[in-house]
DNA sequence: AAAACGGGCAACCGCTACGAG
DNA sequence: ACTCGTAGCGGTTGCCCGTTT
């Protein structure tokens, strides 16, 4: 591919006649280190020339900040993180940056591989199209609340506590419940994972429609945001056919989860068990 | 053993927003 | 009001490497 960039920020780039492009080497990082630790970052396409870098500012600064960075974590999305993306992108979409703010150290680029790479795939391998209802749904009312129990167990295991598993709960299941046809208490119930069941009038924290967020988006994850009026139809006009609907859509995704699902996904793979019992066993 | 394949991820590209002059 | 330089965002590409055939 030939180098052409257009942007407007290409003049004194084209001045540079051996641009370097592709992997960073350790020299290069290190160049890049050492001026930013000595002058500060900023002014991208200066810093590039004053550290002898044949590097476009720009690709200084996304190396600077999606790898180099002190702060800049790497490896295992954990549970939580997970948990964080599904809700963050159900609510604003691919605004990667603006959901890479709600995870500390966390890159907006990592973030947006993640879902393509993870999320994405799994709504390939259920046949349905990532923005689909049916998926937004399974993700909603399926993966999110498996998710959350999933990190309550853990905590619980951490804690030395006798963990509540999924075939041995009897309130604890989000699915198990949501997936109950429509009934009183799923209409205004939402079982945060295994902590118990969350309803309107037992909210932690203050319940509001404003949709942003407090100090702590775990927090609000946990004890605000999922409260079924306020938070969980996010307008969704279908959702407002209540559990019902719900129920038949998810007895179809997880006909598709036996038909084709996956086999390799880590919590998915896992999920796939978990949803057969919650739905075989009803 | 080697070729083909596919997933994951780093890096690039095009574009927009914004501030300074 | 306009231009220019810079920062930042989201989409896309292509390489690397592990797995499969």
């Amino acid at each position: 591919m030939e180098h052409e960039n257009g942007g407007i920020n290409s003049q004194s780039e084209e001045e540079f006649s051996d641009l370097r492009r592709g992997p960073w080497t350790i020299e290069e990082d290190f160049a890049l280190i050492n001026y930013i630790a000595n002058h500060g970052e900023g002014r991208w396409n200066s810093l590039s020339r004053c550290a002898g870098l044949k590097r476009t500012g720009k690709s200084c600064r996304l190396r600077w900040l999606n790898y180099l960075r002190p702060d800049v974590r790497r490896g295992n999305i954990t549970l939580e993180e997970q948990l964080l993306i599904l809700e963050l992108h159900s609510r604003w979409g691919n605004r990667w940056s603006k959901i890479a703010q709600h995870l500390p150290g966390r890159t907006d680029n990592e973030i947006k591989n993640y879902w393509r790479t993870r999320v994405q795939k799994h709504a390939k391998q259920l046949k349905c199209d990532v923005n689909s209802k049916q998926f937004k749904d399974a993700m909603r009312y399926l993966w999110i609340p498996r998710l959350m129990e999933k990190i309550q167990v853990a905590s619980a295991a951490e804690a030395g506590a006798p963990a509540m598993t999924s075939s041995s709960s009897t309130s604890s299941s989000a699915a198990s419940d949501l997936s109950k046809p429509n009934t009183e208490a799923n209409d205004h119930q939402i079982l945060v994972g295994a902590g118990g069941v969350y309803t309107p009038g037992n909210s932690k924290a203050a319940v509001s429609s404003d949709s942003s967020f407090g100090s702590d988006p775990m927090e609000s994850l946990f004890y605000r945001d999922y409260n079924y009026d306020h938070h969980f139809c996010y307008g969704d006009q279908n959702m407002m056919n209540g559990p019902t609907a719900y129920y038949d859509q998810g007895l179809d995704l997880v006909d598709q989860w036996m038909d084709g699902g996956d086999a390799q996904g880590y919590f998915w793979n896992d999920d796939i068990w978990f949803l057969q019992h919650q739905f075989n066993t009803q």
